[in-house]
DNA sequence: ATGTCCTCTCTTAGAGGA
């Protein structure tokens, strides 16, 4: 069982790359972020086409957040993170499929730092942290998978002593993922590798992907009842150098029956 | 400040976001 995240940075400008990769790599499930496409837009018959279904929470513009599966019944569970009737944002959906609770999440970006944008990433933050508990609470496999926007060590960036005051970097931010991890999450990747440098996301200035100034900001946290299960986690790295590409490039885990 | 690339609109240029 093979799940992954890619943050796409719109779908519908971004589908022969998607498609692509998909094809190259056969997931089983697949969290994908940022379509940027209303709920009306998102390119349903072309995923169908090569074998994936989909459940999707689209809005203009902005954020969308899709869960696919190839050849697997996806029930949905939620759209949008409890505690806040007012957020109007699709950065959350979850359901099941193989009997494993899927999250795909988009956390805010939060810059400029200080500034509401950066509350708003905070108060965002906090009410995953409240769901990720209540989750638990069920002694069920999870993962919650996608772009959390946060580095969460030195280690995860190519120059820490620049981003001290990011909001992807602040101590602020950091304190709430390392709060998230001390409910009993398992960071798949620095479980498998702790002291490898891993990047998922090159920005599109100066050169980052070929310099490898990169950024890890896409994890896959895995419940109590899911870790033991896990066997081997990556990054698609290449699929960042095609051409069209996305910002960030795919991660993936790989899970035992 | 800048770099690049996405989406949308009071659309073919500029704004906003990342």
């Amino acid at each position: 069982m093979k799940i992954a995240s890619y943050n796409v940075n719109g779908i519908n400008g971004r589908l022969p790359v998607l498609l692509r990769w998909l094809q190259e790599t056969q997931p089983d499930i697949v969290c994908l972020q940022e379509l940027k496409a209303p709920q009306e837009k998102f390119p349903q018959q072309a995923l169908l086409d090569i074998g994936y279904n989909a459940i999707w929470h689209g809005q203009k513009s902005w954020n969308g957040v899709a869960i696919l599966s190839r050849n697997l019944e996806i029930k949905e569970l939620r759209k949008g993170l409890p505690g806040d009737e007012n957020d109007a944002h699709s950065r959350y959906i979850e359901a099941v499929v193989e009997g494993i609770v899927v999250g795909c999440l988009y956390l805010p970006n939060g810059n400029p730092y200080p500034g509401p944008k950066f509350e708003y990433k905070l108060q965002w933050f906090e009410r995953l942290n409240i769901h990720a508990q209540s989750l638990l609470e069920h002694n069920l496999p999870v993962v919650l998978f996608g772009d959390y926007n946060v580095m969460p060590t030195e280690l995860d960036v190519y120059k820490p002593e620049r981003w001290v005051n990011d909001a992807l970097f602040r101590v602020e931010t950091r304190e709430a993922y390392k709060k998230l991890l001390a409910q009993g999450w398992t960071d798949a990747i620095r479980k498998l590798y702790p002291d490898d440098v891993i990047y998922t996301f090159w920005d599109y200035f100066r050169n980052a992907y070929g310099r490898n100034a990169g950024l890890r900001i896409d994890h896959a946290l895995l419940s109590p009842q899911l870790a033991p299960r896990l066997v081997n986690a990556g990054v698609d790295k290449h699929v960042r150098g095609w051409e069209k590409s996305s910002d960030h490039a795919p991660v993936w885990i790989s899970l035992k029956e």
